[in-house]
DNA sequence: AGCTTGACATTCTAAATTAGAAGGTACACC
DNA sequence: GGTGTACCTTCTAATTTAGAATGTCAAGCT
C-alpha cells in the first residue's frame, strides 16, 4: 500500500543480480541465462527495456558508456528497497507450458511408433538436462538457496524421466512393444 | 514442408477437442480449462481469436448462431488433416515461469520466517492441487493417455510437496526452526 | 405480465512480451 | 593497417495477454 510503483518479476530479478555487483546488459543477460532461464525466461530485449524501465523509476543508475557502449548499471538505494518490496510478496502461480504434455494429451491420434520416438527423444533430452543440472550444482553450490533451487531442477528432471518410463511401459499407450532393450543397442540415430 | 500453413499448439489444441464434437467457443474454453488449463495457459479470447484464424483457413466451420450468439464450430476434413500434421511433430521446449523458484532463488534477501511462511502456504496449496489431479484422475480415467497427463501432474506435484519439506529441513534455509510437527496436528485451517 | 438479477457468450482494446533483425564498436589476428 | 569476429545495444513488427465492454437469455419475484 505503501509503495505505488510495483515491478515485475523480471524487472526484479534484475534488481536481484544488480545488488550483488553493478552489470551491463549484455552481462545480466548472461547472469539470467546461466542461473533462471529454466524456470524464468527473459529475452535480451526485456532486460534492456526493463533496464531502461528501472532506470527511469530511479531504481538503478547508468555509469558512464564503457568501451562498446557497455553500460554498467548499478542498484540504487531505492532499487534495494523496492527489490526487498517485491521479494516479500506471495510468489504468483506458476504458468507452464509444455508442447509435450498437450501431444500426449491427443496422444490417441497419433501413430504408436511416432510416439515412441517422441518419448524416446525426450528421454535423450531430459538425461542430457539433468545432467546439466548435476554439473551446475557443482558450480554454483555456495549459495544454499541457489543450490535448493537447482535441487529442484534436478528433481523435477527425474521426475520427468521415471514418468516417460512408465508410458513406454504402459501397455495402453505403446500396445506394440513387441521388441525389446535386446536390440535395441543396434540402432543408433 | 508439403503444408504450408503451420497452426499453433493452441489452436491445434482447439482442433484436438473438435475433433471429437463441435463445440462453442465458450464450451472450447471450460474443456480447456477442466483439462488442459495445467500445463497449458490459454486465455479466453484466444479461444475466440484462434477460432476465427482457424475459420478463415477452413480448418473449422461456424455453424448457425443459437440462442445467445452462441456458436458452433466444427472440424473440417481439413481441419483434421492440419491437425494430424502438428501432432506428430517433435514437441516445443518447455516454457516455464515459476514465481516461487525465483524467490528461494534469492531467498538470501528474504526474512527466515517470511520465507517460511511463503513456503507453508505453498505447501497447501501443492496439497490442494495434488487432490484436484487426484479427483480428475478419477473422473476422466477413460483415455489412457489422458489418464497418463494426469498421472504427471501427480508426480510433479508429489515431487514439488516433497522439494518443499526438503527446504524446510535444510537448516541453511531455516535457521530458526525451534518447534517441530509434534503441535503441528493441532491447527487446522 | 413486467421487472430484476445473474449467468452465459462474444468482441474489443490497450498493454505487455517476444523474437530476432538492424546497427554499430572494439579487439585480435594476419 | 586491414579484416573478421565477437561484443553490446536498440529497434520494430508480430504475437499474446488480461480483462473491460457489450450484449443476450433464463429464472424468479411481485
Amino acid at each position: 500500500m505503501s509503495s505505488s510503483s510495483e515491478i515485475n518479476a523480471t524487472a526484479a530479478s534484475l534488481l536481484g543480480f544488480l545488488s550483488d555487483a553493478s552489470m551491463t546488459g549484455w552481462e545480466l543477460d548472461a547472469a539470467v541465462e546461466g542461473s533462471i532461464a529454466n524456470f524464468w525466461n527473459v529475452t535480451r530485449s526485456q532486460v534492456y527495456r526493463e533496464l531502461r524501465t528501472l532506470a527511469d523509476l530511479g531504481y538503478v543508475e547508468a555509469g558512464d558508456a564503457g568501451p562498446r557502449d557497455r553500460r554498467p548499471y548499478s542498484i540504487t538505494e531505492a532499487g534495494r528497497q523496492a527489490f526487498a518490496e517485491w521479494i516479500v510478496q506471495n510468489p504468483g502461480s506458476p504458468i507452464v507450458r509444455m508442447p509435450l504434455l498437450l501431444t500426449v494429451f491427443f496422444g490417441r491420434h497419433l501413430p504408436p511408433d511416432r510416439l515412441a520416438e517422441i518419448i524416446e527423444k525426450e528421454l535423450d533430452g531430459g538425461a542430457e538436462a539433468l545432467r546439466q543440472f548435476e554439473v551446475m550444482q557443482q558450480a554454483y553450490g555456495a549459495d544454499p538457496f541457489v543450490r535448493q533451487v537447482l535441487q529442484f531442477g534436478i528433481d523435477y528432471q527425474k521426475t520427468l524421466l521415471s514418468w516417460l518410463e512408465g508410458l513406454t511401459a504402459d501397455p495402453a499407450i505403446m500396445p506394440a512393444e513387441s521388441e525389446k532393450a535386446s536390440t535395441r543397442s543396434n540402432r543408433e540415430d
